[in-house]
DNA sequence: AGCGTGCCCTAAACCGGTTTGCTAAAGCGG
DNA sequence: CCGCTTTAGCAAACCGGTTTAGGGCACGCT
């Protein structure tokens, strides 16, 4: 006895009420043409008389499609929703698919699987987010023959993307710093999306690394690992990952963050410490997320085009679903270094 | 012809490739112990070489459950996303759904209709935010039948709901700044959650106005509808408020700002103006967002549980779907005041 | 031999709609 | 008055699973 609704009518019993078919009840709400005008309005009226709601479910069966697309995230909700960047892809993805007419469910991993979450997802296609190469799943993922955009990833080359250049991103902040007389740096780097040992060498985090790393050793500058603190996507975060290079004795005239969520915890960090920004300490974000702007001082971060990438992502995603023709297209948006003033001179007495 | 899977094999396929019946695949899945365990590891097997996934929609329709809860949202997903408020409160929704086992479906307006969303959602019960009592289609969500728990908001009385007691706490907020000798104030007020003209006076808005007013008239001091200035509730639109106020012509000593958003906003606005916080304007928020903390300087802000919000309303959703029973429950969580560095005394030259 | 008991597995009904022929009646031209 | 085309509405198949109610068979017991 599964927990069905109590009382509620159901096409049949319309029909019933009406004296028609179950073919009549569904005409006059889907083809009202087939049936005679007055036929039909006496249904609709007799259906909503008793309050009738056709069972999304059981239309879904029949057409063959849901008209939803799902957000896969490799991370719990909660982590996902503590990020501003992703709360900015949110909206994006939310603005276009509402235009289209289609419902956004949010897809994580359930019990610890992601593959078993898509499973048990009712949509017509994925806008999967940073999902690495390297992900456990990713072939269970790729199994269920779901259209599937990917954003940050390129991961499956047979589905389209909506990435950014993260390396010269990275590596432009870098230069920005280097410009500035900074010799000495720390990275705050993001977890990677999904375990601490992604291996996968086109993961975000990994691309934008590498671009810090270019830049620098260009300029001649060495960044050894102890230079690269990791943290989690989040304010907090970045606060704890600074608080801890600086326990560790640290002491870098500017600080390279991989979010600005991080870079925003640094700020924070770095003013109970006494210190300032940008005179004794440069920071520079990535992403720029609406809040940059915002905070004090404002903050030097590479802009990204992050509801953009969202709508691209649903635009795709849409074309894939509906001309269901395997036209994949891999977009890749520009990024910018956006100066505000969280970023300066390096100070004359640099090192300790 | 609708877009039906290309080729996907379904349980009758398995079936066959099997040799059995379709019965037995299914058991195979969901009751291996009613089958000979040789069997079902072949059936299972053979599901897998095949690609088989059983269809979740199919599933829902003889389950009659979805395994999915909604959270409703009168307003767009774009500006849904642009508050922080919101993505704190999903967290939490996020993290009890993920708990229970449950996906989270987003359902915003569709083609202007919210009704019509709903219909088209295939959930087991919704999370209702901010749902105002005097939102035009409330009579036809309630129709629904569904289970429904009201975050920030009474509207629907024989369901369960989840709400602060938001005149105290904005009541607290005036006080706050009353006894810091301040006399001349601004509010901002959110835009209410459907229309500009939200005559419901249960709705957060309202209350909080009335918070404030009772205050402040208790002070003995007024507050005309000309210092109540009306913003959206992001961080942009907390600016654009104060800057129309201030080119309005008022000069107020303290700003009380409904929501943390608007007041980060507010403390732009003001910097930009050359003024100081607090020593020249205080500025207090309402929520205590994570980014409330770590903005400069850190805002003072009435407190209250946004997480814990969200997973009492999973809680008692849950409650609701799987006993059936109509045990609702009026939860009301605590607020506090968190002074941070955001207000302080009135400057000594009040008024102009 | 006759009968009850488990074990495995299956046919068919069912979930709640949509869609595909088809039929009965009405309209129409000649 | 007849055959032809529309119009209005119906019965049944179908979507892809789950679940109910047995059926066949081997085994053990009397």
């Amino acid at each position: 006895m599964s927990t069905s609704r109590p009382n509620r009518v159901g096409i049949a019993g319309v029909a019933q009420a009406a004296g028609v078919s179950k073919t009549a009840v569904s005409f006059a709400f889907n083809s009202p043409e087939r049936l005679n005008e007055e036929t039909a309005a006496r249904i609709r009226q007799i259906a909503d008389g008793l309050g009738y709601r056709p069972d999304p479910v059981a239309r879904m069966l029949t057409q063959g499609r849901t008209r939803t697309i799902g957000i896969l995230t490799p991370q719990p909700l909660a982590v996902v929703f503590s990020n501003p960047f992703f709360g900015e892809l949110s909206a994006g993805i939310g603005l276009a698919a509402e235009a289209a007419g289609f419902g956004v469910y949010l897809i994580s991993p359930l019990h610890g699987s992601l593959a078993q979450a898509v499973s048990r997802a009712s949509v017509d296609g994925l806008v999967a987010i940073g999902l690495s190469s390297g992900h456990p799943e990713i072939e269970q993922i790729r199994r269920t023959g779901l259209p599937i955009v990917l954003v940050d990833s390129l991961a499956m080359p047979e589905h389209s993307s909506v990435t950014i250049d993260d390396a010269a991103g990275a590596r432009a902040a870098a230069s920005h710093l280097l410009a500035l007389g900074h010799r000495s740096f720390l990275v705050i780097a993001v977890e990677p999306p999904m375990s601490l040992v992604d291996p996968s060498p086109d993961s975000v985090t990994a691309l934008r690394l590498g671009g810090y790393r270019t830049a620098l050793v260009e300029a001649g500058v060495a960044l050894p690992d102890d230079q690269v603190e990791i943290g989690s996507a989040t304010v907090a975060g970045g606060a704890a990952a600074f608080a801890r290079a600086w326990a560790r004795g640290l002491r870098p005239t500017a600080v390279l963050a991989m979010s600005d969520a991080t870079a925003i915890g640094v700020l924070r960090a770095v003013d109970d410490l006494g210190l300032r920004v940008p005179a004794d300490l440069s920071v520079i974000g990535f992403d720029d997320v609406d809040m940059a702007a915002f905070v004090n001082p404002p903050l030097t971060t590479v802009h990204q085009p992050v509801r953009q990438k969202g709508e691209d992502a649903v635009r795709l995603l849409l074309a894939a679903i509906e001309h269901r023709a395997p036209e994949h297209e891999q977009l890749r948006l520009e990024t910018h270094i956006v100066v505000r003033a969280s970023t300066g001179p390096a100070p004359d007495n640099s090192g300790r």
